[in-house]
DNA sequence: GTATAATCCAAGTAATTGCTTTGATTACTC
DNA sequence: GAGTAATCAAAGCAATTACTTGGATTATAC
């Protein structure tokens, strides 16, 4: 950390245009996930994410003020990856429908979630400003919606029925117990009865659909 | 971070046994707390420590093999300290007994815990190796133990009417709703509606005392 | 009052890191 | 094929950081 940039800057220089731009953009931003994800925040350095990619550093300071930018490109990237997988499972979990919408939603979100369990545990635990990424910050809405719905077309009204502070709980518990599992599984309990757990009480608070 | 001790030493070198030392070694302790508080872990170094607390560099590597160990001592503290209060809180609830017990469990931990946000952020947020910590894994146990205490001494068992799974998920409920009134409030619910809604539930989640 | 322990002083080392510079080379656009 | 954009190569700079050294000074124990 050589110099303090005061005002953290997390928006790339300029955006590439070119073909062969965008490929170095996108091998830098994954340079850095693979990075993160092996080494941690503190160890992923500008220089190692250059190299790692194939790229001069040269460019790298090209596209990005700084190492925070390209993290952040990561975090962008991240998000938008598990949101899409999230709205896709949502939809099959739709389609599937009846009783066991609940159980298969919190399953496809824990599965889902797994596959990203390096970087997520990053962002979690090490990043010092991942609460004021832009991108993060949409994904406790987002989640939201996407419940609403499937809790919705799947046979139950949801949102007239619990307040916003409910709903807020009732996401945090599934969040939490989520990434609990993911993350820092407790010795003594396996995930699986975890998950089982919370599905339980997910469907034993969740208003009766009638 | 100019070398990278690859094996993390979290012990003191040396423990103090005459009064002034002790004296150093507590200022050692208590201006990394006030670093850490105020600056983040990043900005904390073992230069500044030394400085903040009018004690020579060469005399913290007296005492601590590095950053990381005296971090990890300000955890220890952090951790007795707010065991210790939440231990005196729980005698205080038992004593008062009664309905409302859960409330004022829950308002205890809650206002014992913001006593020390800042550095409850830092650990929480940004040390990389804080659930490596021998104290910090003891917490979850030590709260449910005394979790489990209120309740019985206050009109009910709990125990013996919740799984082990369900013991966990309700602590999580508790603890992350807590945390999140704490460090990350969400915008347009106020944390007070997000606790009265956090008692409400679990009253209703736990078997009914008769 | 002497031996031992603790602290200071102050300078310094070795390594890392973030980031820049300059000029040459290569690819793409039209 | 000319002009522009992208990339590289290589060196380097300024700052920071963790940590050490070795001798002088001061406090403490017995």
């Amino acid at each position: 950390m050589a110099t303090v940039r005061q005002p953290l800057d997390f928006s790339p220089r300029k955006r590439p245009s070119q073909r062969r731009s965008r490929e170095t953009f996108d091998a830098l931003v994954e340079a850095c996930a693979g990075l993160l994800a092996r080494r941690g925040y503190a160890e992923t350095t500008t220089n190692h994410i250059a190299e790692r990619a194939g790229v001069n550093i040269a460019s790298l300071y090209e596209y990005f003020p700084g190492k925070d930018a390209i993290v952040a490109q990561v975090a962008e990237r991240l998000v938008e990856r598990v949101l899409a997988r999230l709205a896709e499972a949502a939809d099959e979990v739709m389609a599937a429908g009846g009783e066991d919408a609940v159980r298969l939603w919190i399953e496809r979100i824990h599965e889902i979630v797994s596959r990203e369990r390096e970087l997520v545990a990053v962002f979690v635990y090490q990043v010092p400003y991942t609460r004021e990424l832009a991108p993060v910050e949409a994904v406790g809405a987002r989640l939201l919606e996407l419940s609403q719905e499937v809790r919705r077309r799947a046979g139950g009204t949801l949102a007239r029925e619990l307040s916003d502070a409910g709903l807020h709980l009732l996401i945090n518990l599934v969040t939490s117990t989520i990434l609990q599992c993911i993350l820092d599984p407790p010795p003594g309990v396996a995930p699986r009865e975890l998950l089982d757990e919370l599905v339980r009480r997910v469907e034993a608070w969740l208003p009766r659909p009638r």
